[in-house]
This record gives structure tokens, C-alpha cells and sequence, in this order.
DNA sequence: ATAATTGCAAATGCTTTGCTTGTGA
DNA sequence: TCACAAGCAAAGCATTTGCAATTAT
């Protein structure tokens, strides 16, 4: 059965190898936000002869085509999510590293509204929240 | 006549060498957001003889004092700024890579109270903004 | 058929580090 | 004095790439 991701792709023309299907299958599965290291980790599980080079080219072509997303978080190496319906930024814990996703609608207006002020069209943003839990 | 960065150092109890007084004037004569390249090249000027691994050393140490900030904006390599007097965000233009410095209190708030509701104490953030200029 | 993709290993680009010599407080 | 810093070159780490063999359409 086809991923979200191999859908996508197919309706954009992305040529679809074995490796391929089997990162789709893969970062479709995910819930997290893996790196390169961790997905080429469970993308051997289905097949184990697929290099790490195939896992960075494949992730930079479906990032490409925004079938999937790219993070650099503060202080870790890039990590990757299927690009949600909704989108969300994120709030990382300090010192865990857990990530929480989150909408704010007022937020994303008020960047809207202030790159405009500057006389800019907004194209992209990046809004990250880092922060230490709080016990109660 | 000392720099703003040094000052800050000697409050911090930060060993002030000859190459880190060169590095901290370049920096705080700096209204840029330049590279560790282009600081080096700056410092050479001043001190031809200090080479790119002091210049490395020397911005994180100022960073882990406290007395500078590194960003690391989409698609660039690590750049450096004296903190400022207020905190402030950046709009990146995609087109030619300027960097204008905004402030929003508004967005501060939410930020903090986003990362409240979801249980978390707000410790630290980034918000780029990318966009391209409208021309009128 | 044939242009695109893979695996491998080597190369890259930025950053850090070990070691010896030099130096600030 | 002497713990710390600098310069150099080598190492590290994540990522990219050249090339020969393989594969999707």
C-alpha cells in the first residue's frame, strides 16, 4: 500500500525507486522529527542495502519537491517530518529535546503583518521555541 | 580606547589576550552580521598574524560569556553579532540575503504564553522571517 | 534504449582539537 | 610563575559528489 509520501510524489512526477518507496514508507510511518542517521537506521530494517548517501539525496529531493520538511534545530543535525496538512512550529525542551508541535494564528499574522511593514513579502519563517518544563 | 565587547569581558572576568581585544573591537565596530570568515579578514587587517582557530575560540567563548550572539540563518554559514541593547528578530531578504533587525512585543507575549500553556518556561527563541522586497 | 539512480569511497566545508610555544595577571 | 591562550596542522562531523554499475519507464 502507497505512503502519503509516494502519493505525492507520483502526482509530481518523482520517479519512484525501490529506496525510495521505502523512505516514503518510512518517514510516512514516523511520528518524530528523525535525522538522516536515525531514518537510514529504519529504512535498513526493510532493506538493509540502502547506503546513507541514497537516504541524504532522497530527503533532499522530496524536501525539494515539499513533500517533506526540514528542521535545523538549535545544537542538533537537520531532521525531517512529512510535511503536515496544517502547519505548525515547534517548542523544544531544553533539556530532554522532546519536541511539541503548536499553531498560533495571531502569531503567524503579526509576522505576516510586520514583514510587510518592512516592505517585504513573506515567503518563509522560522519560529522555534526552546524551552524547560514546568513542574507542578 | 576599549570596546563595548571588552568591557563587557572584563565584568565577566574573560582573559583579555591581544588577539581577543582585536576581535572583540572588530566585532563591536561591526553593524553587520558578518561570518567567522569575514572576521577574520577583518581582524587581519588590524593583526596579521592571528589566524582562524583563535577567531573560532574566541566567538564562542564570547557567545558563552554571554557578549555576543551567533545565528545560523537558512542557507548560510554561523554568523555574529554584538548583543544588542534590546532584543530583536530578523527579517532575511531571499533575494540578496540583507538582514533588517525588528522588534514586535507582541509576538514576545504570545511566544511566552504559547510556551506556557504547553507546560514550558519560555528560556530562549528564534523567529526569522524570509521574504522578498515589494517593489512600489 | 537510455537517462536517471544507486552504492561506494573519496572529497567537501565548516568547525574543533592536540600539541608545542608564547603570554597575561 | 604558571595556568591559560595562540598558531599550526591534523582530525572530526555532517553532507555532497564522481564514477562505474544498475534500473525504471
Amino acid at each position: 500500500m502507497k505512503s502519503v509520501i509516494e502519493d505525492l510524489c507520483v502526482k509530481r512526477g518523482v520517479r519512484l525507486t525501490d529506496q525510495r518507496k521505502v523512505i516514503a514508507k518510512v518517514m510516512s510511518d514516523s511520528n518524530d522529527h528523525p535525522d538522516v542517521d536515525e531514518l537510514h537506521k529504519r529504512v535498513n530494517k526493510h532493506d538493509n542495502k540502502i547506503s546513507i548517501a541514497t537516504v541524504y539525496r532522497t530527503v533532499k529531493l522530496f524536501e525539494e519537491a515539499g513533500v517533506v520538511a526540514k528542521h535545523d534545530f538549535k545544537g542538533s543535525k537537520a531532521r525531517y517530518e512529512e510535511i503536515p496538512e496544517q502547519h505548525h512550529d515547534h517548542l523544544i525542551d531544553v533539556n530532554t529535546g522532546e519536541i511539541t508541535e503548536f499553531v498560533n494564528e495571531d502569531i503567524e499574522k503579526l509576522q505576516k503583518k510586520v514583514a510587510e511593514k518592512l516592505g517585504y513579502k513573506l515567503v518563509d519563517h522560522r519560529l522555534e521555541l526552546y524551552g524547560s518544563k514546568i513542574k507542578k
